[in-house]
DNA sequence: CGATACCCTG
DNA sequence: CAGGGTATCG
């Protein structure tokens, strides 16, 4: 969620964020009270907005409108906040603004995420421990935190459209010309032809709400009242703002006082007591990529002979909750890895959610959850009324619709927090306001701490590490060895390319590694290539070890040692014979090295192997 | 046409 | 390391 939280687009580099300027200039219980900056200081801080058109003195009135309709929202969500969430909200949201400091706030990153339930979820449950109570206050406040800023973050966004509007219709806005496809040259244009596929793919640079779908409600001739995509969107996010902030209160409030609703006034006691906010960091993004973290319940040891002294941050594994909301290769929840731990887990399932995310991301036809999803996709969207078919920014408006229509209850469970970060991933991404990747940054996080224990459905910092020190052995491996040699994992298009990407990756910084050297042994005079050995202590050995094998904890096979010699020579012949004038010069050396592969020691097919990384 | 390799970029 | 693009191959 913090994620979602840094990657909201920043506001334009000569604008600081209007509420946190009010926020320093007054007490921030009124920028609480009354969010909304007076036009005048809206305008003032963003000087590219301001060109008021004589026309807009018409549209006063309209604009008015839109911004009461907006502001009704964010008082509606301003509500239910405390005092005290109010004012960490308001801190959390000047040290963003302060942290963002033009650029993203790295730091911020971890600050807001809401601590992972862990294994012991059963026993945070318990109203014994006041740390538990603490956490979850912690949990709620924070969740509160995070749904003000979104807030104040859409505001400001609604400001944009409100304004922009008025610009579009009166001047050829520069800048939207540059956004619109048919202008920008074929790459533009193939982007929107593949935009039905891939309703999310939104480019940031469009992902602002100067988008098409504001262009084609107005084309339509709806220029009474709220533009329709606005007003569809208002209504969309009153109601999953409506749905989630009620379902963190309430999945917040049953986890942590079972007996809720008699103990409020304690939530408030406690939410003052400020509480780590522990939280492992998760840098992965993008679509179908591995997390940082996973559940690591198996220990087992690792049957790599070699002595594995692995080293990644145990917190890293362990941290993440291990709920087990599973999911067989259907998409269908396996009610027997389910553990008992009391959930009531809402009628609606992940599924449903999944495949709306799956949609949302482009993978309609294969979605990460298995293969039935169509069906029941088409079984969503037949509920669905045609007249919110909105194009939104190239984003099926009509999907958070069918959504926001099935009012179905989110999951409560440990991936709450997650879930309510998903929805609002949803909401912004649907809304074009968040980029996509970020959206399935989110969505694979998610998806971790619904995975089956035994198969892992993603691939994890063990399984690239892994992959790294098969390296040593293999350089081009086949997708079948990959398939044989990573057992614990569940193999998908998605999984393979990516693990093929990898070993691509990992090509790639080796012969740029040799090839360096190679020139710089050129350089240097050296005149026999037979002279050019690897040893384990010569520089270039010590590049690639640190790449593949971070502290030194593998032992490198002499065969490779034997490899990169004969790689470096043979970069050192070409490049001396000045083959590299030619663009495809390195071909025929990648020939070769293809050829040099070895076998990888059966060890490194131990389920636990890449698991095992993790624990040691 | 899909899978893959390579290149480039962030 | 991931993404996107292009080129190539079967």
């Amino acid at each position: 969620m913090q994620q979602l939280l840094w990657a909201l687009p920043a506001p334009r580099s000569t604008q600081t964020h209007p509420f946190a300027q009010v926020c320093v200039a007054e007490s921030c219980a009124r920028c609480s009270l009354s969010p909304w900056p007076s036009p005048q200081a809206q305008r003032a801080v963003s000087p590219n907005l301001s060109k008021q058109h004589p026309r807009d003195q018409l549209s006063d009135q309209h604009l008015r409108a839109k911004r009461a309709r907006v502001e009704s929202i964010i008082q509606g969500m301003s509500l239910p906040l405390t005092p005290q969430a109010f004012d960490m909200s308001l801190r959390a949201a000047f040290r963003h603004e302060r942290d963002r400091g033009g650029e993203v706030p790295r730091e911020s990153k971890g600050k807001l995420r809401v601590p992972q339930k862990g294994v012991g979820t059963a026993g945070q449950v318990a109203p014994t421990g006041d740390s538990s109570h603490a956490k979850g206050c912690q949990q709620l406040k924070e969740q509160l935190c995070f749904l003000e800023q979104q807030l104040r973050w859409l505001q400001e966004k609604f400001y944009q459209v409100c304004d922009s509007e008025d610009a579009s219709q009166t001047q050829e806005d520069s800048e939207k010309v540059q956004l619109l496809p048919a202008k920008t040259g074929g790459r533009r244009n193939k982007d929107s032809a593949t935009a039905t596929s891939n309703p999310c793919k939104v480019p940031l640079r469009r992902s602002t709400l100067e988008v098409h779908g504001l262009e084609e409600a107005e084309d339509r001739g709806d220029t009474g009242g709220l533009p329709s995509a606005v007003r569809v969107l208002s209504q969309a996010l009153k109601h999953e703002l409506a749905v989630v902030t009620s379902q963190v209160v309430d999945s917040v409030l049953k986890t942590v006082w079972p007996k809720a609703g008699s103990h409020i006034q304690k939530q408030h006691h406690s939410l003052a007591v400020p509480g780590p906010v522990a939280r492992r960091q998760n840098s992965a993004g993008g679509k179908c990529r591995k997390p940082l973290a996973k559940p690591s319940p198996m220990n087992a040891p690792g049957s790599l002979g070699s002595p594995q002294a692995e080293v990644l941050p145990r917190a890293l594994g362990k941290s993440l909750g291990s709920y087990a909301g599973s999911f067989s290769s259907k998409g269908v929840r396996k009610s027997s890895q389910l553990p008992s731990m009391g959930y009531s887990v809402g009628t609606a399932t992940p599924v449903q959610d999944s495949q709306l995310l799956s949609q949302l991301l482009g993978n309609g036809q294969h979605s990460l959850w298995g293969s039935n999803s169509r069906e029941n996709t088409s079984a969503l969207e037949r509920g669905c009324p045609e007249p919110l078919n909105l194009h939104w920014g190239n984003v099926k408006l009509r999907s958070l619709i069918v959504r926001q229509q099935q009012q179905h209850p989110l999951p409560l469970s440990p991936s709450d927090m997650e879930s309510l970060g998903l929805s609002w991933a949803l909401v912004m991404c649907v809304s074009g306001l968040v980029r996509r990747d970020m959206l399935s940054s989110q969505f694979a996080t998610w998806r971790l701490s619904l995975t089956p224990r035994q198969m892992q459905e993603v691939l994890t910092p063990g399984h690239l590490k892994k992959a790294k020190l098969m390296f040593f052995f293999t350089r081009y491996p086949s997708s079948t060895l990959l398939k044989s040699y990573f057992l614990d994992v569940q193999f998908s298009r998605c999984i393979t390319s990516q693990l093929i990407k990898w070993f691509s990756n990992f090509r790639e910084f080796y012969y740029i590694q040799v090839e360096k050297f190679a020139r710089q042994a050129l350089l240097e005079g050296v005149v026999d290539p037979c002279t050019l050995q690897v040893s384990r202590d010569s520089e270039l050995f010590r590049a690639l070890n640190m790449h593949y094998n971070k502290g030194n904890d593998f032992e490198v096979p002499g065969r490779f040692l034997e490899v990169a010699s004969l790689t470096l020579q043979e970069f050192f012949s070409a490049v001396r014979a000045g083959k590299d004038a030619d663009p495809s010069w390195k071909k025929p050396i990648y020939k070769i090295i293809s050829k040099l592969d070895s076998d990888i020691p059966e060890g490194f097919k131990a389920a636990s192997c890449s698991q095992e990384v993790l624990h040691s």
